[in-house]
This record gives C-alpha cells, structure tokens and sequence, in this order.
DNA sequence: ATGAAAGCGCTAACAT
DNA sequence: ATGTTAGCGCTTTCAT
C-alpha cells in the first residue's frame, strides 16, 4: 500500500492500471516479461524460477488478475466445461446428480454449464447452442437426445454420457444402475415378506429406467411361478402415483399386496393414497417398494423401502467416460452399469 | 445427396471436409466468400443479401457448422454466460429457483454456468474460477459472498445479485420476497385462528431471510399486544425442524398453539414431529405454517398452510437488474422485493 | 453489399 | 529460464 524505494524496473510514474479487465499484457509490461511468461506462472509444471513466479503471481493477487478462460480455452481447443442437460427437477433425484456432478467436475477443475430442457422438449434443440460453447463433454439425464443430435456431438468429438437411461446407440455411452438385477431382487424380496400378488407401477415403459426394473421384476416373479397382477402408469410423479393407487385399488381390481414402483416419488405417492383414501394397512395389507433413494424416502413418516441408487458412483462413471474420450468400443463398452442395493424399510 | 451439375464456384474436385470442427474459415473458402461474410450470415441484423446468407446458412447446416461462441465472445466481451452460485440442493425451493433461471435466461439466448458450493464452504472461493470465464453476471443464492469479493467482480464490471437473500454491501443488488411483510401477515392469519401462544423455527439467525420473517412475525404479534412464545433453531432441514419441535414440545416447555418456520423444509419437520412423537392434533391443539410453498407443502398428507414465494417473479427480476448493470445507485434501489403471498391450507 | 486487415487475450512452438 | 512469433476462430473497423 506504502510507496517506499522505487525499484528498478517500476519507473516513478507508476501508471494508473488500466479500467476495465486487466490482461497478461498489462502484468507483463509492468513487470518487464513476455506474456508467455505471464502463461507459465499460473501453468503448474512449466520451468519458471520460483522468484518470477511468485513476483507474478504475487502482482496478479494485488491488481485482481486471472486469465482469460475464454482465450485459453480457444487455443488449447479444451474449455474444461461438461454440459448437463437434464429434464424437469421436480424428482429430487435428480437435483441430487446435479449436485453431486457440479462438486465432483470442480474437483477436477472443471466447470458445469446447465442446460434443463422445457417440459415437452428434448435436448435435440439445445444441442447446437450448447455445441457452440465448445463443451468438453455432454451428460443427458432424464432426457431424450436423438440419436442424430449425438451423431452430431460424435462429429464435432464431444463425448455424450446419458446419466440413468440406457442408450443404445452409436457414440454415446450410459451409465446405470443394474436396474434389471435390482428388479428381480425386489421381487425376490417380496417373496421373503409372502407376496403373491404384486403390481408394478410404471414411469414411461418406453424408457430403460422403467423397462430394465420391470423386466427384471417380472423374471424375478416368475421365479416364483408368478406373473404380476396389475401394472398402472405413474408418470414418474407423486400425483401420478397416486392415480396409479387409484386405479390399482379401485372396487372389481384383483386384489394387490404388493406394490412395486419405478421411482420413490410415484412411491411415494401410492402410500399416501394408501393412507389417505383406504383402510389399507402398510404394510400388513400392501406392501410399498420404490426406486432411487431420495431424501423423502428415509423420513419416518414415509419409511418408505427402496432401491438406493449410487449417485456419487455414478457421477464418478460418467466423468470417467467422458475423460476417456469419444466411444469407439463395442455397445458391451458403452453401457457402465453400477450396482445399487434395496434398503429395506418398513413400508414392505 | 447427389451429384449432379458443377455449380461455377464449385470445382468438381469438392475439397473433403477437414476433420474436427468446421469454422467460418472453411464455410469461407468453400463460398468463396470472407469470412467476415459468414459472421454477417448469422448476425440478425448485419447488411447482407438474402440470397446469400441463404447459401450461406444452407451450407452451415448441411456441414453441421456453429459459430465458436468462444471466438465471439472474446471480442464481443460479453460471453452470453450467467453464473449461478448456491449452496445445496437439499431445500427443492433451489432447484425450482435454478429451473426457473435456467429457463428463463435460455429464452434470451443466455446460458447458465453453474456452481455449488461444498456443504460448509463460501463462494469465495469460486470466485476466481468463475470470474475466467468472463460470465456477463453472477447470481448469488443460498451462498456467503464477502463483500471483498463482490468487489472485485465489481471492478471487473460483473454485476452479482443475490436471490432470496438481502445483502447491504457495495456493488450488489438483491431480490427478496419481501419477508417481513410476509412473517407480519403470518402473525395477523394466527390471530384469526385465535392462537395466542406461537413460536418461530428459525434457520440461520444471521440471514435476513431468517431474520426478517422473523422480526416481520413478531411484529404482527405486537400489534396484538402478544409476544413470542418460545424460539429454536432448525437448521433450514428437515430434521432440524423435528429437533426444534422436539424441544418446543417437551415436557415443561411452555404450552405452544403455533409455530411459524422459516421455511417448508423444517415445518414439514414440526408436522412429522407432531404425528409421530406426541398426540397434538395439528391444527387443532397446535397450527404449523411454513414458508416457501415447495411441492411438498401442498402433497394431501401434509397441506401445509404457507407463504407462497414467487420463484419467477424473482428470477425476472434478478435478470433484469443483471442487464441493467451494476449498481451504482443507493441501497434503496439495491434491493428489490417482490410480493409473496399466504397459501392458507388445513395446517394451520 | 462485400472484402481486407487488425485484433480479442492467451498459448504453443521455436528460439536463445 | 525467458523472449519471439504465430496463431486459436471470430468480429469489427475501414475500404470498396
């Protein structure tokens, strides 16, 4: 702060420091460098003496310098920036991923730039926009990419990861739960309680979080030499949820003791039709299963048993994917599955 | 798709396209044009003939070209990047606020870069990482900021607002629901309940979303010569709002017939307390009232009476107060409250 | 209406 | 260990 000597490469008339941002070559004239100097302080293992570094560096912190990304990333053709592109959050799963992929890129020094898609929407309209950012990688959840869009990404080399979807498609890979193991293990556990007629509630059938968890239900019955009862659509809602119990367990249905659902709010849903508008007993009557885990799950006014779905593993699956580059391997390589666990609570 | 005539500028010897991204350059040299032409072609309102620009974007789509939003923003000096700084996901009032910003800023053409902060940490610390990538604006929700750092994006002329939070300091704007009103409209609605013994579940007593709710509350209790009962923190979770209940409700705690808690989160604990742990009927020995109006508030099981935040409103006017700049007018005009209102249900 | 040239701020060879 | 020189891909004067 205190003006003392006037040191040999800092003339008396210090000038002011330019408005606006400041730039490499504003450090560099003040300090007498190159800018290529200015480049290797801040790049860790580039030769520099310590000294000029840390009088760099040290100028830097004073006058609130930091490299331009923009300019960087222009010339390194790398912007350290993953774009996610996710549907609606009203299932707290998914804020969850969100929350779990922002801090792990950060770890890594990298940036997440958001994309959530309109309801109705895809991410096919949003491709292009976020093509133009030069995005190192994109992750797709709880949305549909044509598989002309990812052809796209593939063309420009920019991985595409769907989080939670199985995908089978050229240039894109997937990252799971087991979803069809975890299936069969519901109705295995089921089978432990004394279930015999169970129902399935659905999201939209035609995507793999709800086919895979259906499946592998189902062969889990017929294990059992059972089939499922009933199957209603949910929608993947708490209200949908609660329209598929009513439907469920409307007068003339066959009866249902077990109820299993392929995410926790639908869940969630079913048990508050249960409670609220039978005499149904959970689970003495009807036994309650979801899928994923989330926060609202574990209350004890729900107590809801689930399938937890290993969130941070999965983050972990897909950064690494998209740091292995664009998919070239077999359709085997490009689907990651992880494995998730049933938490057995008191709702089955 | 196929060949048929040799257009004059075009030699029947069609160039290959070059690997990796097409830009301008390569548009250019196929049309025979400068590439300056090609910027022209996709800026709106730049002079340039019909014809070609048609040539010109029937090209670009043809070989899946986009402008590098990189390169423009870097002599534009405006990225078209707003970042989004906020503390986690667990309260679902923040993912709806992020939705609602997300969408509303892809509507003028704006995209969102998003940071979390790590559970016990500050944005300051993101700060600089953000600042490289040049965003045109910062939005702060949920998150400390020191004002030592809302000075440097100052200086570095990024406007930072902060959402659902009142912050005095130099060079920021905030927009807030306007709490006290709301907490004093709180009060006045128990007192037609003719409740007279009330208590307040606070989060952080520090913030102002905490702190004005609450002053607005007791405020309105004065006005009817009352004075709150008891107090106790809750942390903004859902568990910390059973443990405030839990104390309030203990034996030889003064007898209570209301509790206003600074957000839905923790009165959806105090309602599950309730049940669960003692056999006060809600509302009719004790009246629960929230504030946010989450999805969750409204669910049947809960139908919690609450005040209603309006999420777009705010996000609107965090934009707006964005694009205009930043602040240099007096405190009065640093913050803008928008209008909550009460949502009156069966708990209270 | 279009072209030519000079950058935006930085990094990556080459030099030395 | 540091300086020089060319760009990265685009936009923007300034010409024409």
């Amino acid at each position: 702060m205190t003006r003392t000597t006037t040191s040999p490469d800092c003339p008396a008339q210090r000038p002011p420091l330019p408005a606006g941002r400041t730039t490499a070559k504003h450090l560099a004239e003040r300090l007498g460098v190159a800018t290529s100097t200015i480049t290797r302080a801040f790049d860790k293992d580039s030769r520099i003496s310590d000294a000029l570094r840390e009088r760099i560096l040290g100028l830097a912190q004073e006058v609130g310098y930091t490299p331009n990304a923009l300019a960087r990333s222009l010339n390194r053709r790398k912007t350290g920036i993953i774009a996610l592109v996710m549907g609606g959050m009203s299932n707290p799963f998914y804020p969850a991923l969100l929350e779990a992929l922002s801090l792990k890129l950060r770890q890594t020094g990298r940036q997440l730039l958001l994309f959530v898609v309109p309801p109705g929407g895809d991410a096919d309209a949003l491709t292009p926009q976020l093509l133009q950012y030069q995005v190192d990688g994109i992750v797709v959840t709880a949305a549909r990419l044509s598989s002309h869009m990812s052809t796209l990404c593939g063309h420009q080399g920019v991985p595409v990861v769907f989080v939670n979807r199985r995908v089978e498609a050229a240039n894109v890979w997937s990252v799971c739960c087991d979803n069809q193991r975890m299936g069969m293990a519901v109705a295995e556990y089921l089978m432990t309680r004394n279930r015999r007629a169970c129902a399935f509630v659905s999201g939209d059938p035609g995507i793999s979080t709800t086919s895979d968890r259906l499946r592998g239900f189902e062969e889990g019955l017929a294990l059992h030499g059972l089939r499922l009862v009933a199957c209603a659509p949910g929608g993947y809602t708490f209200d949908g949820g609660r329209e598929a119990a009513a439907h469920l367990f409307a007068a003339g249905q066959p009866a249902v003791d077990a109820v299993f659902c392929a995410n926790d709010l639908m869940a969630l849903g079913v048990l508050s039709y249960l409670r609220l508008n039978t005499s149904l007993r959970v689970p003495e009557d009807v036994a309650v299963v979801g899928f994923d885990d989330i926060d609202d799950a574990a209350r004890p006014e729900n107590d809801l048993t689930t399938v937890h779905q290993p969130v941070a593993e999965m983050v972990d699956c897909a950064i690494r994917l998209l740091d292995e580059g664009p998919p070239n391997g077999s359709l085997d390589e490009a689907l990651r599955e992880v494995s998730g666990w049933l938490v057995p609570r008191s709702s089955a």
